[in-house]
DNA sequence: AATAATATTGCAAATGTTTTCATTTCTGCA
DNA sequence: TGCAGAAATGAAAACATTTGCAATATTATT
């Protein structure tokens, strides 16, 4: 009775127990329907009995889906991201699938090293974050075609279809709203730019459309700060100290945004009074903020769950179906957006 | 020469082309110091002119470990769980392994699905967020003898070994410091506690401390507010309205801080003149809040990293050798703390 | 130059499933 | 009561690897 030794729990020893073919108890979970109903009683008790649980891994090694999405992103610990793939797990969830998470801590080659650990372990299909990628990791996808989906931003000539938005649009809408405000004067504050398509095209979209009302951003308040409240905050401090204010500074992201306010209400300097302050992303909380924050909203939730969809939709039709989506960005004007005060 | 068509890139087509055995293929990959350099040359010449790629799926049901790490937790997009969860995967992946993601939402009935897929999954080892759990989920894991180590918070007598914080004690330290500062008239805004084993633990600590003193949180005050920066405003705002106000708000964890701020500062309450504001956590970004929040340092950072290397030895040694580890919180005395002002 | 020791390789069985095809068992109907 | 057709089951091959053991090739030793 403590023979507690060599659980081996297979599909033959729940064949045994329920006096019947592994065939059948195979068929029994996979087409239930072509299995008498008797039977079936009699494996799943054995099944309980036995505390079996099936084996992807041996059902894998036929083909047949492992069930599992490659997710690539290059940090979790980012309110974008974190809310991107919350909503994306959940819906693959649903659908039926589980997430394989690997980040790469925006290190492009360790993007490439995780793709191929993703194909190793068979995943169904791949989601990576953005636009940009090592060629290598495009093509080493392309070529093993695997279903590839791109997440969070959108271009229609990318090199797999995409669900996500146009951060270059993100951007022009805020600086079009900062424009129509009257500024002239305005700073910038975005993280580097480098291998980071949204940070890029949300500041390229963010000039042109300053350019437009002949305005340019000088190279002395182009201020930069890697994602964090902190970093923002102390940069922003450091212009104030220089003492030649701008009467607006245009955020890459939220996160910045929030530094930013704290570092003025610290100086002392009023929002929107002196002070316009733009964020993009629309981040829990920043509604909440006091000044509530003018910023543009980029639905990490309606992307996750269309992208979620999508994929799933890659890994079963081999069709080339219109499989990407762009999700329009959409400005909330608030509280910390107003005319330029008298310099 | 246009033969695409069935890319069977098997380990045996490798070894065709190589000119070898399959079994020397295989040795190359896990044995290579078995196989002659020469061979393994002509081996990885293959490889790559092949493009293949290591099926792991043929290696697990050889009982070779998958190379995957079940991870389940509440959500994703919390800031403490972002940050915990983008440690912990980091820290596993530097160890070789790949994280299988799911959140389970708070919904204990989930949280056993998932882990039943993790384990069809045949997952090496499987962390969990907190102690609490459903009886199902803890005697699926022992029974499969799967290796299990529980995140977040500690406790010396859970069912596995933990890795994480006492949150009674970070309960208890904020507490403490709010009572020595001489508040009398004190409130708490906290999530639900039912189901939530950290929320609820820091609430016993916060009162028990209190309690030392003779301060007790009356009914009125116990204010509850689910995870987000708009329903603690919201909440603060409602008792600032109520007219009747304490001289201290305990926040369960530092996004309700934030949101408590905000609403004071709309009410024009002043902190910590007029009141003390405290949060549990200490999340990036709660230090350059202005004022400077008050918070009980949580190191979620410091835990991932723990965490995975206890993980790891989980899934190698066999020997129950002590796994476990308790990180201690730190208080974090800042700007939104202070005696409190005349009534 | 012959032999022993060692290094390298291949064969075949094993891993836990699924699935095709063949066989057996039921039904309903004449 | 027998039979055609359908329903249910089983046997065996297939999936992509790993590994123990045996066979072969290489090297060192005398």
């Amino acid at each position: 009775m403590f023979e507690k030794t060599k659980k081996k729990t297979d599909i033959i020893a729940v064949a045994k127990a329920a006096r019947v073919s592994p065939s059948t108890v195979s068929r029994s979970f996979n087409h239930p329907d072509l299995v008498k109903a008797s039977t079936r009683k009699k494996i799943d008790a054995a099944v309980r009995q036995l505390g079996y649980i099936r084996n992807r891994a041996a059902q894998t090694i036929h083909g047949i889906r492992s069930g599992t999405i490659g997710l690539i992103v290059p940090t979790v610990d980012q309110a974008i991201f974190a809310e991107l793939i919350q909503s994306f797990s959940e819906a693959v969830e649903n659908l039926g699938f589980t997430i394989l998470l690997a980040s790469h801590g925006f290190d492009l080659d360790r993007e490439y090293a995780l793709t191929r650990k993703m194909l190793e372990h068979r995943v169904d299909a791949v989601a990576l974050i953005g636009i940009e990628h090592a060629q290598d990791t495009l093509d080493l996808l392309a070529q093993q075609d695997m279903p590839t989906l791109l997440l969070w931003s959108f271009s229609p000539d990318a090199a797999f279809p995409c669900v996500g938005a146009d951060n270059y649009q993100a951007g022009y809408l805020i600086g079009t709203h900062v424009a129509a405000l009257g500024h002239k004067r305005v700073a910038a504050i975005f993280p580097p730019l480098g291998g980071n398509d949204r940070a890029s095209l949300r500041f390229a979209g963010v000039t042109d459309a300053l350019e437009a009302v002949d305005c340019t951003i000088p190279e002395a308040w182009r201020l930069v700060a890697p994602y964090s409240v902190a970093t923002a905050k102390s940069a922003v401090e450091a212009l104030i100290a220089d003492g030649d204010l701008p009467t607006a500074i245009v955020c890459g992201n939220d996160v910045l945004a929030w530094g930013t306010l704290h570092a003025l209400m610290r100086g002392g300097i009023a929002v929107p009074g002196q002070m316009t302050v733009t964020g993009i992303g629309d981040f829990n909380g920043s509604k909440e903020f006091e000044p509530s924050l003018t910023t543009v909203r980029i639905p990490a939730r309606t992307i996750g769950a269309k992208a979620a969809e999508a994929i799933v939709r890659l890994t079963t039709s081999e069709e080339e179906v219109d499989i990407g989506a762009l999700i329009p960005p959409e400005i909330m004007v608030r509280g910390t957006s107003g005319p330029p005060g008298k310099a």
